[in-house]
DNA sequence: ACCCTCACCTGCACGC
DNA sequence: TGCGTGCAGGTGAGGG
C-alpha cells in the first residue's frame, strides 16, 4: 500500500533504528520471499554483516551491508564485501523492531537477530513483498531496479523528462503515472491527487497532453509527492508499535478524490466520480478535470 | 517496443 | 451466523 513518501519514511525510521547493528543471525519463513535464493542461502549471506546505511530508489528500500571477511585467504586485500539488501514492501509489508521477548505476530515472513538483542521483522500480510541480495556493484544493473525511472526530487526528473515521457505513450495518464518506469513513486492514490491538483483528465491520453499541462502536472506530481512526506502524521511511523500504525490512516484526511466518490469536489461541490482504469480504480471531478 | 490482462495472497465490508 | 462477492494503496509474467 505504500507510495513514494510512506516508504520514505519507512527508510528514514530503519536509518535511525538498525544502522550501525550487525544481523547475527536471519531466518525466513516463507521461501518466496528471497526467492529465486534459497532460505539458507539468504540467511548465510546475512548472518555476521553489519548495516552500514539506509536508502532508496523509488519504493524499493536499500539497507546496505558489509560482510566481514570469513575463512581464509579470500579477498584479503580489502577484508569485506559490500551488499544491499533491496526490500519491496508491495501491498501490505511492514518492518517491526521489537524486543527479545515480544511474541512474534502473524505473517512475519523474515526475522533479523540484531546484535543489541533485538529483532526486526519483515511482515506482510498478502506475502506479495520481496526481498533481493544484490552485490554492492551491481545495483544499478539489477533487473527491476535498471529500469526505473529517474527519482522524482532528481535533477533529471524535470518538465521535459516528463513531457518527454509522455509524447511517447498512447496510454491514459493516469496508467502512465503508475508506470514506475516513467514516473516513479506515485501508486494509485497519489496518481489521483496529482491529476486533481493539476486540473487534468486521467482519460486523456498521454501524447495529447499540452506542453502547458504537463508543466502543469510536473508540478502537481513534485507537490502532492513533498506535501504527502512533509505531513507531520507521516512521521507517525513507529517500527515498535506492530499496529499502531496503517500507512493510509495517516494520510486520508488530505486525500480531494480518493476514496471520495460521490462527495463533493472541495474545489467546485460537483460530486467525485470514480472509475475502474487498468483493473484500478480512479477518481476524479468531472468538472474540474474536464476532458 | 508497447500495452493489456491476469496472477500473486489474505482479510474486510457488504448483501442476502 | 454464515456464505458468497467484490475490493484493496503493487508489480511482473506472458501474450497479442
Amino acid at each position: 500500500m505504500p507510495e513514494l513518501p510512506e516508504v520514505e519514511h519507512v527508510v528514514r525510521a530503519l536509518r535511525r533504528t538498525i544502522t550501525g547493528r550487525t544481523i547475527v543471525a536471519s531466518e525466513v519463513r516463507l521461501p518466496k520471499l528471497v526467492a529465486p535464493l534459497s532460505a539458507s542461502a539468504f540467511n548465510r549471506k546475512l548472518k555476521g554483516s553489519t548495516i552500514t546505511a539506509v536508502s532508496r530508489r523509488g519504493k524499493f528500500i536499500l539497507i546496505e551491508c558489509r560482510q566481514p571477511e570469513r575463512g581464509r585467504g579470500q579477498r584479503a586485500r580489502s577484508g569485506h564485501r559490500d551488499f544491499v539488501l533491496a526490500v519491496h514492501l508491495r501491498m501490505t509489508g511492514k518492518f517491526l523492531y521489537l524486543h527479545r521477548d515480544d511474541d512474534i505476530p502473524k505473517h512475519a515472513h523474515a526475522i533479523f537477530y540484531l546484535d543489541n538483542d533485538r529483532r526486526l521483522i519483515f511482515r506482510d500480510q498478502r506475502q506479495f513483498g520481496v526481498m533481493k541480495l544484490i552485490d554492492g556493484t551491481q545495483l544499478t544493473r539489477t533487473k527491476g531496479i535498471k529500469e526505473l525511472a529517474p527519482e522524482p526530487f532528481g535533477e533529471e526528473f524535470n518538465p521535459e523528462y516528463l513531457k518527454s515521457a509522455l509524447q511517447k505513450s498512447r496510454r491514459s495518464l493516469k496508467t502512465l503515472l503508475l508506470d514506475q518506469t516513467k514516473v516513479l513513486g506515485l501508486g494509485n492514490i497519489y496518481a489521483s491527487e496529482a491529476l486533481f491538483r493539476a486540473r487534468i483528465n486521467p482519460f486523456k491520453i498521454a501524447a495529447q497532453l499540452s506542453p502547458a499541462r504537463a508543466i502543469r502536472l510536473h508540478q502537481s506530481i513534485l507537490t502532492v509527492l513533498r506535501d504527502a512526506i512533509a505531513d507531520s502524521s507521516t512521521s507517525r511511523i513507529d517500527l515498535e508499535q506492530p499496529d499502531g500504525f496503517s500507512y493510509g490512516e495517516a494520510f486520508e484526511r488530505f486525500w480531494q478524490v480518493y476514496e471520495r466518490a460521490g462527495e463533493p469536489c472541495h474545489n467546485c461541490g460537483t460530486k467525485i466520480r470514480r472509475a475502474t482504469q487498468g483493473g484500478r480504480s480512479t477518481y476524479w471531478c468531472p468538472k474540474c478535470q474536464r476532458r
